[in-house]
DNA sequence: CGGCGCGTTGATTACTGTCAAACGGTGTGG
DNA sequence: CCACACCGTTTGACAGTAATCAACGCGCCG
């Protein structure tokens, strides 16, 4: 039942088209320039990309599944979640976006969208033409290798996921899951002294998790206990993120948060 | 405990220089045939490029975690899978590959590996110098497109993976990946009147499901007893390939075998 | 023959899901 | 201002799933 979450859709259907800059600093500028250099023309050509900017609501859908898209989506405000839905009412969320993320940049390549992606909370996103996207990419070869490098930062991050699922705990993996959140959201300022917001509802949390949501609660009752977290509404606080990170067996090395000329 | 399998590593460590083609037709020139059309020089180019071919015993290290390759993996016969290990001696297998996949294609934007790669049973790789696709991909843009599809049809593959284990019973999610190891082997021919091999034992399936050997077995004893699949040593067999999908509820459109202008 | 790797079994314990209900905060209408 | 409905969190009881421990069987190879 994804109903209750669901709502009004897109908030502000009037879609705008402006430079993808015109929102702020560009979390994606900020999402690459913590991995590689980049030169000012490179800056200021991603800055300059077309884009058409929306708001949604908490659930709803950003992308649809079977969609051919010619269109990739990159969050700036707010948090996504890449979803699978299964007969039964089941479902698996098999990433959870930030801003800064470039959600979908696989349909670059891949036509078809063999998951949908939906809004964790409210969210703003920027999407991109695909066409500008392939003008970016020549004119800029490094920019290219730059984006598989997203792309491929993100398959790191579902390794590490699949690792969670099959052998952490579910204490560990909610976790792990934390203090990947951290970093990456660090990597775009949002997060500090410990602290993140993180607006998911214990029954998504379940979905990401794959587990019950009964099942969430009492994990998270416990982890709440040890006094390794704490969690209440959308605010999360990391008392000490070292002893967490051992709880959780997480190793940053996957998110390539090292700047080195790629 | 990984001892028992290993042994002898590489095989025949005078490892071997020449063209990838001069083994046979490269299954890496029928995955991407698949899925795109590629021109006679592109196949050529591909076919030439130099490699070092290598033989691996069952559970043999390919590609080690932290490693700074300068080379990317592409399987030619056999099968490897992407390990990561956890304390308390826990493993799981992320992704199992089969002949034309090219391992660790991602090692080219990523510099350091975040996981192991070991060899399932023997297999014979090819080693593909970093210096040599990038000239090949800038020579030729659209199969960098092409290569750049490969790293994301594989983040598709995991992300089927993270629903197998998150959301699907064992028995769907073995069903599941038969069915996927089917139409991955059909691609390069290696599949045929629902016949398959893939020697795995069920300690190395217990890390790829994330279960326990004895869950493993008891649950493959049920998915025999309804015949829906035979599975004797390493043969495998699928009677009715559309009655284990609608079993494990499979859908091939994340693997993207429709060949068209990418 | 003996050892070893792998598959198989049984018994027991631990973990998770399911069902059903209660609790607490918030926004709405009376 | 209160009653009510709604959503998300929390609890308890119970059933089903999976891990663990410990053996045993079986085939292959030295």
């Amino acid at each position: 039942m994804r109903g209750g979450s669901g709502g009004s859709d897109r908030i502000e259907p009037q879609a705008v088209w402006e430079a993808i800059v015109t929102s702020e600093k560009t979390p994606l500028i900020a999402a690459l320039e913590r991995r590689d250099t980049l030169s000012e023309e490179e800056r200021s050509a991603i800055a300059s990309l077309p884009a058409r900017m929306a708001e949604f609501a908490n659930g709803a859908e950003i992308v649809a599944y079977g969609e051919h898209s010619r269109t990739s989506c990159l969050m700036l405000e707010g948090f996504s979640a890449r979803v699978q839905f299964l007969r039964a009412g089941k479902r698996q969320i098999s990433a959870v976006h930030v801003p800064g993320d470039f959600v979908d940049l696989h349909g670059f390549l891949l036509k078809v969208m063999d998951h949908s992606v939906v809004s964790v909370g409210r969210s703003r996103t920027a999407f991109v033409d695909h066409g500008d996207l392939e003008r970016l990419t020549t004119r800029f070869p490094h920019l290219a290798r730059l984006f598989w490098m997203l792309t491929v930062i993100d398959g790191a991050i579902q390794r590490a996921f699949i690792t969670c699922l099959g052998r952490r705990s579910p204490k560990q993996h909610i976790a792990h899951l934390l203090c990947e959140l951290y970093l990456r959201l660090d990597v775009v300022g949002l997060a500090q002294d410990g602290l993140i917001s993180f607006p998911v509802t214990q029954e998504i949390l379940g979905d990401i998790l794959g587990l019950s949501t009964v099942h969430v609660n009492r994990t998270l009752q416990d982890l709440r206990a040890t006094g390794l977290i704490q969690w209440r509404g959308a605010t999360i606080t990391i008392p000490d993120f070292d002893k967490l990170a051992t709880f959780a067996e997480f190793d940053p090395l996957y998110l390539q948060l090292r700047r080195e000329p790629r």
